[in-house]
RNA sequence: GCGGGCGUGGUGGAAUCGGUAGACACGCCGGCUUUAGGUGCCGGUGGCGCAAGCCAUGGGGGUUCAAGUCCCUCCGCCCGCACCA
């Protein structure tokens, strides 16, 4: 019997994937026709070599929701690209001398071609790389638009150079004061580069988190990477140079227990301050070192306070005092003024160099709790030590106070900082989008003419970088004439981080076709935004935090609808696939790759398989033999569907049921209802499939009663129905054979309440909250019913008898809990 | 150090609002069919116990008629941030 309905997965799936890409199918128009839409939308892939297990696992993900929405009634958006532009390419290039466009378009195809036997549910007319020019024509158009609102400017600082890439890095991509990717310490140098001023955005990108559905943890790290701190800005004077030297601080209410102050070895004022002074040479050798060390070493919480004082003083504003001037590298120049105030009284770090250098420490609020405790002393109280009109007041209420003080007499104001950088987008590296930009002796940096891009990438005979782009060697390129005066000119060499190509391409594949704009706003409006966004959670700083910036300076630029303001409505993060705990790794040797899989299960049961393993937004451990009980599951529904096919030609259901077909719908609508709630209340693919296995196990502990011809077909329809979205082949062959029908243009079933409510149910008995008994109750009983049906319960005498009964709790549909006391 | 998540059978996991712990699957044990089988089908499978029953969701305590779920505390693992003034 076996043999003569072998599920064939190698025939079942090309033949409907031909009819999904013959037909079209998963195409849709821009032109909605009033439909409600669905912007389904999966991270896009960088292709490398082939697709990995995340990528299968990813995909699954996205096209299980892009089906459930489309059977619901949605036009559903579902496109692919690929993040085409990066550095492994090129490295790739350096060792073999193979162009990173010939490395990158061939594992774009694989990734293609692997996709597509998957069978995905792409519209793949919208398919595009951000290294084509007809692309990166548009990445360009934007930077210039940044450029003439001044959102994109250059600026000579102090920023990351990854040794080991040759190239900047941004902020977001030094982790641990290592390049993102390769790992190598970083080192600073003073270098003229290109930002995005996502600054600016500071705090829109902050308070507009509360308007999107992501997890909580995403938000949580974006709103600590962008780090707003309210406090104010408070001038300090130097008599002998007659400099002012801001600071800013998120604690005025300290400014009276300040005892010194100390500049970050980068400030650019320390050695003028210290020449002269008997400290020059000290200053100067301890501003040497502590420029060298590296950044991962200088960040150490534990390493013990350094620094040197520069013999200077600088003047506090709110009592005169003069307090002696330090440099010291636990001060960053990144944040705030590049110096503070130091209050050790009142605050661990300024207390660890107080201590170390022998400083005064001066306490200025008393702990509540303990007015003589120890110090540094971090919490709040009255002030003390202060001036007379504050002391005794308390902290928190002396602070405003303090900085109208400050704003009234013109030596602080109120201010709010962030953690937050402009985005560094220059990198000296060939395989990205080049920055449409001329430098002109006379006219500086001018933009290139709309009309003269794309300014495609050059071919180069070398890509190694040598501390500058490959680019600067393609000399007949570089070389151009300014557009403004006309004059003798050079191109910018230096490329764009690949997150800027990131950071718009879910625009693009709205209106992929446009050649006259990168999009229309119009159809962009229709679709956006992305109503389902799915990736990894590696992103959530990075991508997300830049894609949210461009989004907003675009709609503020008016090129979106003024309606979006965000890209991604919904946010989902999945989680990895290991192996005995372990990541996947070609060092460990324990990959297993996708195409494997599919060639010997076929891709319904790779999809299916992953989907069913746990929960998808957490980790989750592949099994070999695990994916052969998938399989073996697909095996048995097409093989009970042909079964059911071949013996009951077209029967439907009986007008009268008898108990085995009453069970099978029962326990079909049982299955809509679960996969239903499971699909669109939450992602838990897991127990949805779970569901589905339930309902054909049903089928087969029913079939040999005396279930009618028409009830199992219903209830198998039903089982290849709500499994579509899982393994859409093996689904649209067994519908088929059952229906005639294609699953996909059949609306998403419906749960009927007629056969989810019953006139019985299981009622547990419970005596002292142990279960003891279960009876059948009718559905409708009322609580005396239901407590005389305990009672009548022979198990539940048993455990009563000889005891004084309390109290009986009545949960109505579920249990009876009878309370007894010993007597 | 701060913030977040997690801990359930031999394994992956389920238990959605405080109400039947272990759905579904893997693995394992037994049986049947067929044998060319990596097939199919049936039954069993948290632990202890002959049984009645008792015990059991990382450990300990608490609230409650009732706790995997809530509270306190401790342990372990994972992730993020970390001299941010």
């Amino acid at each position: 019997m076996a043999a003569e309905h072998r599920y064939d997965p190698a025939e079942i799936e090309p033949r409907w994937q031909r009819v999904w890409a013959e037909e079209g199918t998963w195409e849709v128009s821009n032109d909605l026709g009033g439909d409600p839409k669905s912007y389904v939308l999966v991270m896009l892939p960088y292709p490398s070599g082939e697709p990995h297990i995340g990528h299968l696992k990813v995909y699954a993900v996205g096209d299980a929701v892009a089906h459930f929405h489309r059977r619901a009634g949605r036009r559903v958006l579902n496109p692919m690209g690929y993040d085409a532009f990066g550095l492994p390419a090129e490295n790739h290039a350096i060792k073999t001398g193979q162009h990173p466009r010939d490395s990158t378009e061939a594992a774009i195809e694989e990734f293609r071609r692997q996709f597509r036997e998957w069978g995905l549910s792409i519209d793949w007319t919208r398919e595009f790389g951000t290294h084509e020019p007809r692309i990166y024509r548009w990445t360009q158009w934007i930077f210039l638009e940044l450029f003439r609102r001044g959102l994109a400017y250059q600026k000579e600082a102090a920023v990351n150079w990854d040794p080991v890439e040759e190239t900047v890095l941004a902020n977001e991509q030094v982790i641990d004061g290592r390049g993102e990717r390769s790992g190598a310490l970083v080192e600073v140098r003073q270098l003229k580069q290109w930002f995005f001023r996502i600054t600016d955005y500071a705090d829109r990108l902050l308070a507009e988190l509360q308007t999107i559905r992501w997890p909580e943890h995403v938000k949580t790290m974006q709103r600590n990477w962008i780090g707003r701190s309210e406090g104010a800005e408070v001038v300090f004077h130097n008599e002998e140079l007659r400099a002012d030297y801001p600071v800013f601080t998120t604690r005025p209410d300290t400014l009276f227990g300040a005892t010194f102050f100390v500049l970050a070895p980068e400030h650019p004022d320390v050695l003028r301050l210290a020449e002269g002074t008997s400290h020059e040479a000290e200053v100067r050798e301890y501003v040497n070192r502590a420029l060298t060390a590296d950044k991962a070493l200088r960040g150490d919480i534990d390493k013990e306070k350094t620094g040197v004082a520069l013999g200077r003083t600088v003047v506090n504003p709110v009592n005169g005092e003069h307090l002696p001037m330090y440099v010291a590298d636990y001060v960053l120049m990144e944040y705030g003024t590049g110096a503070i105030m130091a209050v050790p009284a009142h605050d661990e770090r300024d207390f660890a160099f107080a201590e170390a250098f022998g400083l005064k420490i001066r306490r200025v609020i008393d702990d509540p709790g303990d007015p003589e405790g120890e110090l540094p002393y971090t919490g709040n109280g009255p002030l003390v030590n202060s001036a007379p009109e504050f002391d005794g007041v308390h902290n928190r209420e002396a602070l405003p106070a303090i900085v109208a003080w400050l704003e009234r007499e013109g030596k602080g104001h109120a201010s709010i900082n962030y953690r937050l950088r402009d985005w560094l987008i220059s990198r000296q590296r060939y395989w990205g989008t080049p920055i449409p930009i001329v430098h002109c002796p006379r006219c500086g940096a001018v933009a290139v003419p709309d009309d003269e891009l794309p300014v495609v990438l050059p071919d180069v005979e070398d890509y190694k970088p040598r501390g500058r782009s490959p680019l600067a060697a393609a000399e007949d390129w570089v070389r151009t004439s300014c557009p403004q005066c006309g004059g003798a000119a050079e191109r910018e060499t230096d490329t764009m981080d690949t997150f800027v190509d990131s950071s718009w391409y879910f625009l693009r594949y709205c209106d992929a076709a446009n050649d006259e704009a990168a999009w229309d706003p119009a159809i962009v409006g229709r679709w956006m935004p992305v109503d389902q966004y799915i990736g990894g959670v590696e992103h959530a700083i990075l991508h997300l935090l830049y894609a949210r910036f461009f989004t907003k300076a675009l709609a503020d630029l008016g090129h979106l609808p003024e309606e979006v303001q965000e890209p991604f409505a919904a946010l989902f993060t999945q989680g990895m696939i290991l192996r005995d705990g372990d990541k996947m790794s070609k060092n460990k040797g324990n990959v297993v790759s996708p195409q494997s899989i599919v060639e010997r299960y076929g891709a319904d049961t790779a999809r299916a398989y992953i989907l069913f393993i746990g929960p998808p937004d957490q980790d989750a451990d592949w099994s070999d033999t695990g994916v052969e009980g998938m399989h073996r599951f697909l095996a048995r529904l097409y093989r009970l569907a042909a079964e059911a096919a071949g013996e009951l030609p077209g029967d439907p259901l009986p007008d009268e049921l008898n108990a085995d077909d009453e069970r099978l719908l029962r326990k079909a609508h049982w299955a809509i209802e679960k996969v239903t709630s499971d699909m669109s209340e939450r992602f838990n693919f897991n127990t949805a499939i779970a569901a589905v296995m339930e309902l054909l196990n049903e089928v087969t502990t029913v079939k040999r009663g005396a279930a009618s011809a028409g009830a199992v077909r219903f209830t198998l329809a039903s089982a290849a129905s709500l499994i579509f979205p899982f393994a859409p082949h093996v689904a649209s062959e067994s519908y088929h054979l059952l229906t005639g029908d294609r699953v996909w243009e059949r609306p998403w079933p419906s749960p009927d309440p007629r056969y989810l409510e019953t006139a019985t149910f299981e009622l547990v008995l419970q005596v002292n909250g142990k279960v003891r008994d279960r009876v059948q109750a009718p559905s409708d009983a009322s609580r005396d019913e239901l407590i005389a049906l305990a009672r009548a319960s022979e198990r539940v005498q048993q455990f009563t008898d000889g005891s004084e009964v309390v109290k009986e709790v009545v949960v109505p549909g579920k249990l009876v809990n009878v309370v007894v006391r010993a007597s």
